[in-house]
DNA sequence: CGCCGATTTGAGAGCAGTCAAACTGAGTGG
DNA sequence: CCACTCAGTTTGACTGCTCTCAAATCGGCG
């Protein structure tokens, strides 16, 4: 259930067994099952716990007035979101699961006792929140300052390594349930128009989205259109100073 | 020097007497000051301190190979960054100065000082850190999936709002140090384009931005013309459980 | 008064949006 | 096994918002 928590921890620092025995421990306690476009969360809601997907693939989305639709994150295996978020009343965006998906619940006291277990689960935990605060940015940069090919072209660059970090690539290859309208609420642009871009990145030979399945063919060549830079992932072990020293 | 940092977490709870001499004597420390467009730190900087701004005006932004920038936050006085950063060995986004500032550098050691102090700072600081996720979400809604029309009006119905909560407003008015070509890399649009859109704006009554100085005329227009629901700023006491009872 | 950054204005080009219709494929029920 | 449905994808035509490239104007400051 944990494993790709872990592993995508263990991409900062290296945890000790007892680090990760704690984590299996909390993250199995209480565990809810989403059924494909179901809400995990709804605006307005009163903030419960932390959310950890330990599988599927969710979004956190917002809904204007007028109903368009603008999804502001991905949530992959592995991905924690709304620490603390229970001293706010009410959560000003929603999640909702894309596939059917299992999410840990994890209340204040679980979180409380991650972060007492270690200083270094302390830290993992730290850099986690970081890096999903960088991506928010980085996507911020990709909707002002990039056009529709380069938009798509970094998502997914970033989409590959966030996948690959968790062990669900397969070289480049990786699974991501996105309908064409759902990949134009996340970069910002109209469905026929992501439908007309798609083509374009296909017809250059970077990469082929059928069915549910992306394939990058030509990774080297994606990254400069999108001008892809994964610093801002930080999967580069940057913790490892405080690496633990068992297995 | 603390002033603007207090009035700010007093939207969300009201502090201790003790709570803000503590925050005045930690936040009094270290100060740097930083002329107009002098930048505070750079990407690729080794992170070693929070950064809270105590007067001034400042910027995170990304700038992509090709010299576009994205301006990806703003910065008001009160405004606190970057707690936790020293986890990451590198930073991702720098931080500019639009006009002279004070900065107050914390420390880690500060920082903890800080919430280790009291249950209900700790929580402010928490909530604090939550908006700013909240405002960076909102950004990119807005960079998504409004027009540049609705774009400016957006950011001015939020820098009004936050300013406002530190007490840099008077009615309608408040001072934005913004070059036209500063807004436009805030909203993702060309600064030409700002320019048409603000005469825009301006022919409608909603708005006069001239020299520095932003002059909301019809915030029910403006608010509804831009489809902005503050519900993302949290600026209603949500921690008011927690208000000390001394002043 | 002259300079320089910032703002304003104009014209033309192009990227992306909208509206509609056709097509595809998986799942459903007769 | 074959309609039928429905969601998702694809295509076409047209529109329009926004960009780019200039050039002109403004305004503060030395």
């Amino acid at each position: 259930m944990s494993e790709y928590l872990i592993r995508k921890l263990e991409n900062y620092v290296r945890l000790s067994a007892s680090d990760k025995r704690l984590l299996h421990e909390v993250v199995t306690r209480d565990v809810k099952s989403y059924g494909q476009r179901h809400d995990i969360v709804h605006e307005g809601d009163r903030p419960r716990s932390a959310n950890l997907i330990l599988s599927g693939f969710a979004t956190r989305y917002k809904i204007l007035e007028d109903g368009r639709r603008q999804i502001v994150a991905f949530m992959i295996p592995g991905d924690i979101c709304d620490l603390r978020m229970t001293v706010l009343r009410k959560r000003d965006h929603a999640m909702g699961a894309l596939m059917p998906s299992k999410v840990a619940q994890l209340t204040d006291a679980d979180v409380q006792e991650i972060l007492g277990h270690s200083a270094r689960l302390e830290r993992a935990l730290a850099w986690n929140s970081l890096v999903d605060e960088a991506i928010s940015l980085e996507w911020t940069v990709n909707l002002g300052r990039r056009d529709a090919l380069e938009r798509l072209a970094h998502l997914f660059c970033e989409l590959h390594c966030r996948l690959r970090a968790v062990g669900l690539t397969t070289e480049g290859r990786c699974e991501v349930p996105l309908t064409q309208t759902e990949i134009a609420d996340t970069v910002g642009v109209s469905d026929v128009h992501v439908n007309r871009t798609l083509m374009e990145l296909r017809g250059r030979g970077l990469i082929t989205l059928q069915g549910k399945s992306l394939t990058i063919h030509d990774m080297d060549r994606l990254r400069e259109l999108a001008m892809f830079n994964p610093n801002y992932l930080h999967l580069g072990q940057e913790g490892r100073e405080l690496d633990a020293t068992d297995f």
